[in-house]
DNA sequence: GAGTGGTCTAGACCACTGA
DNA sequence: CAGTGGTCTAGACCACTCG
C-alpha cells in the first residue's frame, strides 16, 4: 500500500510510470487543439515558428518538431518563405488524395458528381456500429455516381451521423462544387483527417449494374471506407462500387 | 554569351542555378550507397551516430536528420539504447508489411505457401516493359499458392529478372520458409524497397477457379504489384488473384 | 529588405539497453 | 556502468517569397 505523507508538501511526486511525454508531443497536441477547436480554419496561416515558441514558453526547435510531424499526418502544409498553412480538402493539390481510382491510360476525364438520393433516415445496426452511434440515431445517407469523361464509373453509398450534418440537402450538395470533404469542412466544420479502406472483389446487382452501365454479375471493386476526424473520431461511412475496365486502384507499398 | 576567363583559376564558379542539395541529404545517399553495396546486411547493426558523425565530418544532428529519413522509408530501424539496424523482410514486425490482405473476422489462421511452378523462360514485351528489360530476355516465372488455415486464397504469378535471380529453383523455393521477400535478401541481395500496386476487379477462369476453389465466373481481387529495389530499379512483377469471400485488401487512406 | 521556413552546428541532459 | 538513440536548447546562416 502506498504511504500517505502527513504534510502535503512532502508528498512524494507521482512516479514516472509510463508517464513520460516528449515537450513536442505536448506542443503537438495544444496545436491539434487549436486547429479542432477552428482557432486556425483551412487554408489559413497558422502563426510562425517564432510566434509559436514564444507563446508556448518552448524554443524554435521543439516547436518545429511539433509542426513537422503534423505536417507529416497531413495535417498543415508548410511553405517555405510564406508560412505555415492549416492543410484543406478544396486545395488543388490535396483534392485526389483520398480517390485512388486512375484511368489505366491517358488523362482523367472531366470529373463529374451527380448526386442520386439524399434523406435522412435511422441507422441500422451495422451503420451505428462502424459510426460510433446507437441504432436508430439519425443519420444522413446519400447515394451519388462518380463519371470519368461522361462516363459512370463509380457509386457512393455514403452514410453520415445526423448530428454535426444536420443541415445538408439535397440542394445543398447539387449547388456545391468540387469535392465532397471541401463542403464537409468549409459548410459542417467537420475535417477528414484519415481513413480505413477494405477492399473486395464483388458482382454487379441489378441496381448497380444499371447506374454503372455494366452486365448483372459483372466483377466490380467494392471499397468500404470509413473516414475519421481529430481523435480518431469515425464520421462517415462510405461503400463504394468501382467499375475497374478502365481505371484501377492505385496503391504504394512502402 | 558567358565570358570565359583566361586564367582557369580565375574562371567563374558554376552558380548555383538549380544545384542546392542539403548536406544531410547527401549522407542519406552516401549511407544508402552502403546499404546497397553490402556493407551493412539486412538484421546488422550499423555504426552509431557519432561514428558516422566523425566519419562524415558532419555534426551529429546532420547524421541524424539522415537516418530519420531512410528510417522513415523503412529502410533502417532505430531502437533506443541499441543502435540502428538495416531493415529486413525476414523479421517478424516487418513481415507482413507488403501483404495486405486480412480476415474479416478473428485471427489469421496459419499461412502457408505452396508453389505451383517455376521455370526459366523469355520475357514478353508487356512484362519486359515492366521490368525494365527487352523482349525475350531471360526471367523466371513462378506460380504460388497462399493458404490461410489450409484454405487457398491468393494465386501469385511472379515474374523476376534472370540476372540477379540465377540460382532460382523450385527446391531453393521448397527448402526455404517465411516470406519471399526474405529469400530474396539473403540468397540473392535483392532487397525490395517499396512496390506499386493497380487493383481491380476480375472474374474467375477454369485456371484460376480451380486452385482457388470458387467457382468459375466468380469475382476476385486482381492485384498488380510491381517491386523495386534501391534506385527506382524494378524487380519483380507480381500478378495476384485474391479470393475475397472471407478476407479484404486493407488500406490507410491519410 | 524583412519575414518565413530550412539547414547545420554544438552541447547538455534524458531514457533505454545490456553487460 | 558505458553506450545507444531521443529530446531540448540557442544561435548562425541559407533559401525562398513578397512588397
Amino acid at each position: 500500500m502506498p504511504t500517505i505523507a502527513a504534510d502535503p508538501a512532502e508528498a512524494v511526486p507521482a512516479p514516472p510510470v509510463a508517464a513520460f511525454s516528449p515537450l513536442y508531443q505536448q506542443i503537438k497536441a495544444l496545436i491539434t487543439r487549436s486547429l479542432q477547436g477552428g482557432e486556425w480554419r483551412p487554408g489559413e496561416l497558422i502563426p510562425s515558428e517564432v510566434e509559436l515558441a514564444a507563446r508556448f514558453r518552448v524554443s524554435q526547435g521543439t516547436v518545429r518538431k511539433a509542426i513537422e510531424a503534423l505536417a507529416d499526418e497531413n495535417l498543415l502544409v508548410r511553405r517555405q518563405g510564406k508560412g505555415t498553412y492549416v492543410a484543406s480538402h478544396a486545395e488543388p493539390t490535396t483534392r485526389f488524395r483520398f480517390l485512388r481510382l486512375t484511368p489505366d491510360a491517358g488523362e482523367a476525364g472531366a470529373l463529374e458528381r451527380r448526386f442520386v438520393d439524399c434523406r435522412r433516415q435511422r441507422a441500422a445496426a451495422d451503420v451505428a456500429r462502424l459510426l460510433a452511434l446507437k441504432t436508430g440515431d439519425a443519420v444522413v445517407q446519400l447515394r451519388r455516381l462518380l463519371s470519368f469523361g461522361g462516363k459512370p464509373v463509380v457509386l457512393d453509398d455514403i452514410w453520415l451521423p445526423g448530428q454535426p450534418f444536420k443541415g445538408l440537402t439535397a440542394e445543398r450538395l447539387a449547388d456545391h462544387d468540387g469535392p465532397l470533404y471541401g463542403l464537409f469542412e468549409s459548410a459542417f466544420g467537420v475535417r477528414m483527417i484519415r481513413a480505413d479502406e477494405k477492399l473486395r472483389a464483388a458482382a454487379a446487382d441489378a441496381d448497380s449494374a444499371a447506374l454503372l452501365g455494366v452486365a448483372v454479375g459483372a466483377p466490380l471493386l467494392s471499397v468500404e471506407r470509413l473516414a475519421y476526424t481529430y481523435g480518431e473520431q469515425p464520421v462517415e461511412l462510405r461503400r463504394g462500387l468501382y467499375d475497374t475496365r478502365a481505371h484501377h486502384y492505385r496503391n504504394e507499398l512502402s
